[in-house]
DNA sequence: CAACACAAAGTAG
DNA sequence: CTACTTTGTGTTG
């Protein structure tokens, strides 16, 4: 699912910086069943060493219904803390999806 | 300025 | 292997 313009309008509207708009849109276009490391959202977006930020702008999500942030996780495979202690929200998702876990961590 | 849904390399166990 | 520390990045409070 890739963001439209009109979208990318709306988040600009919506007061998020540029830095978010790049991410929200690669994490957009993460095709169903398969993951992507915060590190590979940073790079995508022309700052390999912002995968902090990455978290920090997800965390906020501005947009949960278009930004599926379940499909994004850490480089070593495990899932992060968007799973939590909530409840194994973002490993059911993912498996729902066709991502395979593996002792916590997303099949390699 | 401090914290954060992180990564990588170092040290310690 | 796990756990903790430091450095780097951008957003939030």
């Amino acid at each position: 699912m890739q963001i439209r313009a009109k979208t990318k309008i709306m988040l600009e509207r919506s007061g998020l910086t540029r830095f978010q708009i790049k991410v929200l849109e690669e994490t957009a276009k993460i095709p169903k069943g398969e993951v992507r490391t915060y590190k590979e959202i940073a790079k995508a977006i022309g700052s390999p060493k912002a995968y902090r930020a990455v978290g920090t702008s997800l965390r906020k999500n501005p947009f949960p219904i278009k930004i599926p942030c379940h499909r994004v996780i850490k480089s070593d495979g495990r899932l992060g803390k968007y799973s939590g202690k909530s409840g194994p929200r973002k490993k059911l998702l993912l498996e729902s999806e066709g991502v395979k876990i593996r002792q916590g961590k997303v099949e390699v």
